[in-house]
DNA sequence: ATGGTTGCTTGGCAA
C-alpha cells in the first residue's frame, strides 16, 4: 500500500477550501503540505480538514501573507517550526509521520519569491531569498536532516533546470530562474544526500511545470509554466518512490491557485 | 520595455 505525500501552494486556503476538499477526495494523499495559506492559525479551516479525515494538523500561519501547514490522516509527531532570516515569517513547518513503520520527517517550505529585480544590492527581497536559501543550507548541514529518512517539499520559488521553464533563455534574467539563485538552491540540495523526486520520474530532457502565472491568459495553450514546486527525498527513500502525480488540470479548476498539486507515492 | 491577474484588504503591496 503506497503512502502518498502531496504539496500544493494554495494561495489562500480559506478561499480555496472547496478545491482542497475536492483534491483530497479524488486523490486521497496521506499527507498534504500547503503553502501560502494566508491566515492566522485560529482562522485555519481545521474543522473542514478534520471532517474530511485529516485529523492531524500542523499549522504555522500569519495574517494575510505566507503561511504553511501539514494535514495528515496519520498522527504527526515532533512538530517543529523554524524561523528564517529573523523576520517572523511563517515559511516552514516540519512533522514526523510513520510510513510503513518507519519514521519519516517532512519539511514543508515556502521560499521567498524574491521580487522583480535579480540583484541583491538593489532589491532587498532578492537578498532575502538568497539569505533564506543559505540558512536552509546551514540548517540541513548542521542538523544532518537527511541522516534520518526525510522529505523536503514546498514552493521553493526556483526553477533550476532549463526544462523547468517554458523558455530558458528568456527567463535567465527573470527571478526564479537566474543563475545566482539556481546556484544557491544547488547548495541547499547538496547539503544533504537529496534526490529530486520529480526528476527521477520525469527525465530532465522533458519540460515539467507546476505553476502557470495568473497574468498569462490562455495559460493552457500558451503553457508558459515553471517548475517552482519540489519534492526532495533523502537517498534512503529513493527506492521507495513508486509514483508521481502532477495534477495539471487543477490549474483549470474554478478560481484556481496558480500552482497545482504535486504528489509522490512511497511504497515501503 | 511593459503589462498582464489575483488575494488580502479598501490603497497598495506581494506574488
Amino acid at each position: 500500500m503506497a503512502f502518498k505525500i502531496a504539496t500544493w501552494n494554495i494561495n489562500s486556503v480559506r478561499l480555496r477550501m472547496p478545491l482542497v476538499l475536492r483534491y483530497l477526495q479524488s486523490h486521497g494523499p496521506d499527507v498534504l503540505c500547503l503553502q501560502e495559506t494566508k491566515c492566522r492559525d485560529g482562522e485555519f479551516p481545521s474543522g473542514d480538514l478534520r471532517a474530511a479525515g485529516y485529523e492531524h494538523l500542523a499549522i504555522n500561519g500569519q495574517k494575510g501573507y505566507h503561511g504553511v501547514a501539514i494535514a495528515s490522516r496519520h498522527p504527526l509527531t515532533r512538530i517543529d517550526k523554524r524561523e528564517f532570516c529573523a523576520k517572523g515569517d511563517a515559511r516552514h513547518i516540519a512533522a514526523t509521520v510513520s510510513v510503513g513503520g518507519r519514521d519519516v520527517a517532512i519539511h514543508n517550505f515556502y521560499v521567498p519569491a524574491g521580487g522583480d529585480i535579480a540583484d541583491p544590492e538593489l532589491n532587498p527581497k532578492f537578498a532575502h531569498k538568497l539569505s533564506f536559501l543559505d540558512e536552509m543550507t546551514a540548517l540541513i548541514s548542521d542538523e544532518k536532516w537527511a541522516e534520518t529518512p526525510s522529505v523536503l517539499v514546498g514552493d521553493l520559488n526556483i526553477a533550476p533546470l532549463e526544462t523547468d521553464v517554458w523558455n530558458h533563455k528568456a527567463l535567465l534574467k527573470v527571478v526564479s530562474h537566474t543563475p545566482v539563485e539556481v546556484e544557491r538552491l544547488r547548495r541547499v540540495f547538496e547539503a544533504g544526500p537529496w534526490v529530486d523526486a520529480l526528476r527521477t520520474q520525469v527525465p530532465p530532457e522533458q519540460n515539467l511545470y507546476t505553476w502557470w502565472s495568473y497574468r498569462s491568459p490562455n495559460w493552457e495553450t500558451a503553457n508558459k509554466g515553471r517548475r517552482l514546486d519540489h519534492v526532495w527525498l533523502s537517498a534512503d527513500l529513493k527506492s521507495s518512490l513508486t509514483d508521481l502525480d502532477i495534477l495539471k488540470e487543477a490549474r483549470g479548476w474554478e478560481r484556481p491557485s496558480d500552482h497545482v498539486p504535486v504528489m509522490i507515492s512511497l511504497t515501503p
